[in-house]
DNA sequence: GTCTATAAGGCGATAGAC
DNA sequence: GTCTATCGCCTTATAGAC
C-alpha cells in the first residue's frame, strides 16, 4: 500500500478504478466512455483528469492490478502449503487461488483475460511483462512437477499449461455462484487434468 | 450456398465480412470503425451501406459464420467416423474440428469466442440460440460417453466440458504454426483429458 | 475536488451525384 | 456500386470558475 497522510485523497481513486474495471469487464475498453464511469459515481467525465491523466492510464491501472491480484493471490495459495507437500497438492492450490482471484476480483481480472488483445497497443505493451511472470510460474511448477517424475515424462508441458489455464479462465464466462464453490471446482478441475477421465 | 445468378454480387460483401471479421477480431466491435473497414478495402464508409444496412447487421453475419463454421466443422469430422468408432476417437474427432476452425476461419471464430460478451445486446441474443446449439452438441457426446461407461461416473460432465472447450479455445491465443499440426494438439489435448498426466 | 463549457475530432448513418 | 458531402451525435481532453 502506498503512503497516505491526508483523509480521503485515495478513496476516490479507487472508486474510480472500480467501477471502470466493472465497465471495462462488460463492455470492454472501447464500449465505455469516461461519461459512463464518471455517471456510475455521479460525477462529470472532466472530473476524472483530477485523479488520472488519459482513459489509457485507467485501464492500465486496471490491467495491473488484476494481474497482481492473480500473482499474489495464486503465491500466497501456494506458499500456505506445508514443505512437504505434493506436486498435485501444489497445483490445487494454484488453481484455488486463480479461481478466487478470478471470481473475487472478476472485474479486474476479466479485464486481462478476456479483453487484453483488444486493449490500445502502448497498454498492451506496458502490462506484457507482468503476464509473462506469470505464465513463467506455471511453467516452473510444471517442470518441477515433471523433473521429480510427479508427471508422466511424455507430457506436453507447452499444451498442458495452456490447457489447464485456458480451462480455469473459463469460470468467468460460466460460473454462477450455486452448490459448487471455488475451492471445490479447482480440486476438480485439477483432478481431472491429473487423473483423466478414462475408466 | 445462396442462389445466385449475376457475376459479382456476392463477391464484395463476402470481401466486407472477411475484412470485418479480421478487424473485430483484432480491435474488438467498439475499435473497429466502418471507416477502417472501408479503407482496408480502398472504400468510402457510405459505400458500405449498399451491402448492409448497419454496423450490427456486419457483425452479426460475422458471428454466425464463425459459429456455424464450427458446428460444420466440428460435425463434418465427427460423421467422417466409422461406426465402431470409441468415445476418445468420438472426442479426438471434435477437438480437430473445433481447431480446425478456430486455426481456419479463425477471424470469424474469435469474435465470436472473444469477443461475443462484449457486443451489442441486440446482437449477443441473435447469436445466442445457435452458441448453445453447439453447447448441447458436446453436452450429448459426454452424455453418451458416461452412459456408455467410457468416462467414469464420478466425473462431473458441466465441468468437464467447459474445461474442455476452454482448454481448446485458448489455441487463439498462443498457437503460432510450427512443429506442432492442429490435429497434433487436438490428439494431445484429449489425450491429456482422457489419461490424464500421472505417472 | 468537482463543476461548466467547450475545443477538436471521430463516429454511424443518409442523400444525391455519377 | 461507389462516390462526395454532410448531419447530428458522441468522444477524449482541456481551461477556468467555484
Amino acid at each position: 500500500m502506498a503512503i497516505s497522510t491526508s483523509k480521503t485523497p485515495v478513496k476516490t481513486r479507487t472508486k474510480i478504478l472500480d467501477v471502470s474495471a466493472a465497465l471495462f469487464s462488460r463492455h470492454g475498453y472501447n464500449g465505455t466512455a469516461l461519461r459512463d464511469i464518471a455517471k456510475a459515481l455521479d460525477m462529470k467525465a472532466g472530473s476524472l483528469y483530477y485523479h488520472f491523466d488519459s482513459k489509457e492510464q485507467i485501464v492500465l491501472e486496471v490491467l495491473k492490478i488484476g494481474i497482481k491480484n492473480i500473482i499474489h493471490t495464486v503465491i500466497a495459495e501456494v506458499e500456505g502449503l506445508p514443505k512437504d507437500s505434493t506436486s498435485r497438492e501444489v497445483m490445487v492450490a494454484a488453481a484455488k487461488g486463480h479461481l478466487r482471484a478470478l471470481h473475487e476480483k472478476g472485474d479486474y481480472t476479466s479485464t486481462s483475460i478476456l479483453n487484453y488483445g483488444q486493449l490500445p497497443d502502448s497498454v498492451q505493451e506496458a502490462g506484457r511483462v507482468t503476464r509473462e511472470q506469470y505464465e513463467d510460474m506455471w511453467r516452473k511448477w510444471l517442470t518441477n512437477a515433471q523433473d521429480k517424475g510427479d508427471i508422466r515424462a511424455d507430457v506436453n508441458l507447452t499444451i498442458l499449461r495452456v490447457s489447464i489455464l485456458g480451462a480455469l479462465n473459463r469460470l468467468l464466462t460460466w460460473y454462477k455462484k450455486g452448490e459448487l464453490s471455488i475451492n471445490d471446482i479447482a480440486t476438480i478441475q485439477i483432478g481431472i487434468f491429473w487423473d483423466g477421465i478414462d475408466t
